[in-house]
DNA sequence: GTCTATAAGACGATAGAC
DNA sequence: GTCTATCGTCTTATAGAC
């Protein structure tokens, strides 16, 4: 459906060239959705689900709130197409971090999650996502359909041990964790370290999680 | 070998402190007082802090929500005074993490953690920290006071090393991975694993962050 | 397609009776 | 100490004009 994984920018161009001197038809929708959309994914990684409301996405969005609900529905489905973004990037790398060396896995493990969220477009979503799973029950689906099932089960995959789930979910543990230190309860020291310092420290334990004992 | 299942007695509630800030209730108080902070306690658990309202807390203790601003004044009163309960375990049990082999600090501060999270009655607060410090910044000022400066500080003081702070930080990390994954969002088979084999796989992680490489 | 207007209600907080 | 009653503001969502 959305399909849209045009990565930030604002409505990149829009699609049908005005004919008519430079007024930007009124008609024309698919720019006002995106704008909606960017404005709710500023929100939700911003203020969590709950903290988020459709009159402010509506007013960063510069619209009026009813289009949202004309647009969505409820503000559940808002959500929901606001973070599918991040799947994208996931699903995009998730092959090249299935690719290569088993021993070196953890570190291009580590790197692509690092890196998706040390890239301000993808960190909104992840924030978003991340800000909602812990209260919202349609977040926390969200997150293991993305996290668990799309990439953890890969990786495991790969593994040819019976306990193969486990040790991915617990690399994943220690990912998640410096997400959430780092990024989302953002502590020092670790919130202002050297994003190459972190994954040099981390990716060994991820490594050992996975293929370690 | 002591069992990661913390053996405190389920009600925790009924300890009535002593010397609670300022101010000692008059009269009575007919255990009201902590019929709410049990309630907002289960509540702010449930639904994290933006989802949980006075009114349903007090509907929950069996009192007007009038008697809720009466005792705590602001709905963040509400909160600190809920959370609170989970700050005895941790300074009680921080001292015996301190003390004993530097090369198994790792393991009891593993212990130490499973052990709190397994516990219904401190995991209650704990998921209310959790559930409301990704989205609130009082809580996650909480989360900072309790885990970074009252924990990690004083683990990282055993450490003799320019980057103890960080080191103990990563080691935190895993601990907070482990606990949002298995607790918060509950993702199988993390979810379900026994404490003692989660304690056997991280422990040694916990201890290579501390004092490795 | 986009807006105004409004329904229908939950929210935090306060004043004041008893 | 506990309640009723209420204020003012916020919310999601809908109806309907243009």
């Amino acid at each position: 459906m959305t399909g849209v994984t045009a990565s930030d920018g604002p409505a990149a161009s829009a699609q049908g060239a005005p004919r008519r001197r430079g007024r930007p038809p009124r008609t024309e929708s698919a720019g006002t959705r995106d704008r909606i959309l960017d404005a709710a994914r500023e929100q939700f990684s911003a203020r969590g689900y709950e903290k988020t409301s459709v009159r402010g996405i509506a007013k960063a969005a510069g619209v009026d709130s009813a289009l949202v609900h004309h647009y969505f529905g409820t503000k559940e489905r808002v959500f929901e197409a606001a973070v599918e973004v991040a799947f994208g990037p996931v699903l995009d790398e998730r092959d090249s971090v299935l690719e290569g060396p088993l021993d070196e896995v953890g570190e291009r493990m580590t790197r692509m999650i690092v890196g998706l969220w040390e890239n301000p477009v993808t960190r909104a979503p992840l924030l978003a996502i991340v800000r909602s799973a812990v209260n919202n029950d349609a977040a926390a689906a969200v997150f293991r359909r993305l996290v668990a099932s799309q990439l953890l089960r890969r990786v495991a995959g790969q593994l040819d041990r019976p306990d193969a789930e486990l040790r991915a979910e617990l690399a994943a543990a220690q990912l998640v964790g410096v997400a959430m230190i780092r990024y989302v309860i953002r502590v020092e020291p670790l919130a202002s370290a050297d994003p190459e310092d972190i994954v040099r420290r981390v990716a060994p334990v991820v490594q050992g999680h996975l293929t370690g004992g």
